[in-house]
DNA sequence: ACTAGTACATAGTAGCGCTAAGTAGTGGAA
DNA sequence: TTCCACTACTTAGCGCTACTATGTACTAGT
């Protein structure tokens, strides 16, 4: 990752994530892989396990252990209402920011 | 401020003050009284000097000490090619995420 | 036995915005 | 002349988050 793309994660890969999360369950080691495919290139594993472990915390999810057929056990979250509820404020922090910003792009030039 | 825009502003607010300075320069206090009156409405005064001080010493600006009718002498930062150049840079990665995210916005519902 | 892929966990580090408190200068109100 | 408000800049310490690095554990193929 760039330097630049590393602080500007700070703050909204949570959402990014609980976005990914809406509508379909998903457990840690699925959701890295989707990021990676989304052009998140090179998120580390580490970064998304301890995110997780942080919305979990946060009562943001529901948790569900499910074996799987190809090594240890998965860790499904789910989004609750909390959850949903955060994930509203972060589309809203989120459209007031890009709104902003979008604005000076403008300006410039 | 909020939490999440604390966090939404790392990595960000270093452009966004960077393209405020495109064109005309301006010294901290002013930036921070625009930062204001742009939205971001509770901006830490300590947060923009400290963000002055980083980018000068990563060489993005040029400073220029000048008195002031109404206080102590001001230091006006003007936006030299590394800070343009770094301001592209800031566009790019900004463009690619916002892009990302807005897709995941469309996504859901 | 070895490797690769799947799956999760976590201690330590760096970077950045915020809090809080300070210094310094000017002008007006009490 | 004392006090307050506004202007203007500085900096130590804190909390949060992404990254680095490393480890554990399970399965299947060679």
């Amino acid at each position: 990752m760039g330097k630049q793309m590393t602080e500007m994660l700070k703050g909204t890969l949570e959402g990014i994530v609980l976005a990914l999360l809406t509508g379909k369950p998903a457990y840690g080691y699925e959701i890295t892989t989707l990021l990676r495919e989304q052009g998140f290139s090179d998120i580390a594993e580490g970064t998304v396990y301890a995110l997780l472990v942080r919305i979990e915390q946060k009562g943001l999810v529901d948790v569900e252990k499910r074996p799987s057929e190809k090594g240890p056990p998965r860790k499904v979250y789910s989004l609750n209402d909390q959850g949903r509820q955060e994930l509203q404020e972060f589309w809203k922090t989120w459209t007031f920011l890009s709104e902003r910003i979008e604005q000076l792009n403008g300006k410039e030039k």
